[in-house]
DNA sequence: TCAAACTATGCAGTATGCTACATACTTGTA
DNA sequence: TACAAGTATGTAGCATACTGCATAGTTTGA
């Protein structure tokens, strides 16, 4: 469990950024209850491979809500893995779809 | 040679939406000079060209200046065909990248 | 001919995604 | 124990990419 300042160094995330995407309930980390003296916020693996997650897919020109709503998802344990695949694959397959458009453009 | 009523319906792009592309230097329509009575603005197969790359590289995550580093070396008589398909390239292969990424996390 | 539709220009406002700043408290270490 | 470094919270500001509105002029069709 790291504080925010290490989950900024691990990721390259600005903490500023970090903030943003927490409150923007992109993923929540924790306090930690028996510590009574601050409210410092704990961070787990699950939140870094969220990040990463948060990176690629922006890159690839996902929003902010698409990402939300792909990691809503994908740690949802109720729902199954190929209903969890099927929400990424949507907009996966949109993507590969106007790169190989783009891709065609080449032969201009 | 449309009007930008024509355009949009075309291109399904709105109006202030083309004007605001215009303004940013993606490409320029021209007015008739023989028209002396008002300043209409036409465009050719090349803008609609262009409007329906913008369309795709926006979906992909471009940001329009990167769009527009594209466009200006695309159009631009002076450059090799490898110079230019390598603009494009460069963007094209870091997305490839994060979509492989992506793919390989639908496996976790 | 006159009203509807279209065009140009300019500027204000909005949504998204940060980024910076101020304030205040906590922790680690020399 | 002092002081740098880290943390929390809140709010303002900024860049990008639109979107809408007001104003004014032009064109087209009944």
């Amino acid at each position: 469990m790291k504080l925010i300042h290490q989950l900024s160094k691990e990721t390259g995330i600005p903490i500023g950024t970090i903030r943003f995407y927490e409150k923007s309930g992109l993923f929540r980390g924790k306090t930690k209850e028996e510590v009574k003296t601050n409210n410092y916020v704990y961070y787990g693996d699950e939140v870094v491979e969220k990040l990463r997650f948060i990176q690629m897919a922006k890159a690839v020109g996902f929003t902010l809500s698409e990402i939300k709503e792909v990691i809503d998802a994908w740690y949802k344990k109720q729902i199954s893995k190929n209903a969890k695949i099927e929400v990424l694959d949507r907009k996966l397959l949109q993507i590969d779809e106007k790169i190989k458009e783009l891709k065609a453009f080449k032969n201009k």
